[in-house]
DNA sequence: TGGTGCGTTCAATAACTGATCATGAATCTC
DNA sequence: GAGATTCATGATCAGTTATTGAACGCACCA
């Protein structure tokens, strides 16, 4: 799950990016709305967290902007308290939710849980393909009903693939989607979390459930 | 358990404080309302203790302002002797208790603790996984019905995995919810604590009720 | 005032994991 | 079918993170 964060006080973003990741997202942060647009535009964002009051380009442009580029992830937005005109303006542009500033962490992920819920980004909190399980809430999968150890790597791998299991992921998505910066091009780190993947999700190379399309990239199987 | 505790009068709010925190609670103390405010929506509060004739903030708005903001722990109004429309307009608000002033001590302990029964805030009042119970009205942990001494952070860390078992728990979550203010230190406490734990929960190493998951925190088993 | 309990810190080691490399297999292109 | 791409696979490495035993120091109590 991908996240991008636009947030000008560093207050804010800082901690709030390092709590996401300790969530198991993977986040882009800006600190204003033109690095924000930038960052929305190049790469395949899940879902973003904007706060309205930006430099450069104001957080309700922003989301226009988004929209215009057919940038249709969904939006929580961050509003100053009793701004209520932004939060308004921030809803008819094309956001999905509000929270006020300021608050918790701990509410700001509840929503963010409940926004990916309600937009189907998590249509469900448990994902399942043939024998294997996988539960966003806990973070752990099953094989046949027992558990399979996995590192964090190989769980967002595999997490983003069971999001879109039955459609073709590349490479580049993978990587995107998973790491927080760019990455070397040439590297097979993707060849060998599959490979590991595939090694602990089905030893015996029955259920074959990670599909390759050469060329094209990977497939989780959809259903066994 | 984390209690937000707003009142401005000093002689209560501070020996009340202690006694909570002598208690096994943590706390958080406001003595207005505007701080409370701040307090609920910042840190990750499971029970609310507020008086109703607050500063800058009343109690009724700050529970209104709370309930708003989708906090919704429990709380439990304290109300002066003889104004029971205090009482009245509380309870509309969104409280789910109250007591009158003046009140011992132990009564409100009592109250809280009924309180939290109620709600569920404790879901149930013992928490148990595998061969390790923990009764929270007496705070006490046994292994396969017998007793284990816990010290009082022991007891703390142990609460709060128990709470969220099999949830992945990340030290920096841990931190926030045991220690009153969050200051954060890069040593290993919780490492230490964990590994007590794990030495008086799980001495044979059998069970393996605390699993780590590096880089990410910390799993109480579910079940086993 | 000396002892005890407990939370914290330190330091050394152990374990793990993400990345890389090297090599071989499969598939495609011409 | 030869050569080029792309992917699979096992091994290895280096940096990070967790484990662990021990010691420290503060508060409390007798």
């Amino acid at each position: 799950m991908r996240v991008l964060l636009v947030e000008d006080e560093a207050d804010i973003r800082e901690p709030l990016a390092d709590k996401l990741r300790n969530q198991g997202y993977t986040v882009d942060s800006a600190e204003d709305g033109a690095a924000g647009l930038f960052l929305g535009r190049e790469y395949g964002i899940d879902v973003g967290i904007v706060d309205i009051g930006l430099p450069k380009l104001s957080g309700i442009e922003l989301i226009r902007e988004l929209r215009k580029l057919d940038k249709h992830f969904p939006i929580l937005i961050l509003t100053a308290r009793g701004n209520w005109q932004d939060k308004v303006e921030g809803l008819e542009a094309g956001a999905d939710d509000y929270l006020v500033k300021p608050f918790h962490v701990e509410e700001l992920l509840a929503r963010l849980n409940a926004l990916l819920r309600r937009t189907g980004g998590w249509s469900q909190p448990v994902l399942s393909g043939g024998p294997v399980e996988l539960d966003t809430r806990t973070q752990s999968v099953t094989l046949h009903g027992d558990p399979v150890e996995l590192t964090a790597y190989e769980y967002k791998v595999l997490e983003y693939m069971m999001l879109h299991a039955g459609k073709v992921i590349s490479k580049t998505d993978l990587t995107e989607h998973i790491y927080d910066q760019d990455w070397d091009r040439d590297s097979n780190t993707i060849e060998v979390f599959v490979r590991r993947l595939r090694k602990k999700l089905d030893p015996d190379e029955r259920y074959k459930p990670i599909e390759t399309l050469r060329g094209r990239g990977y497939r989780f199987a959809l259903e066994r």
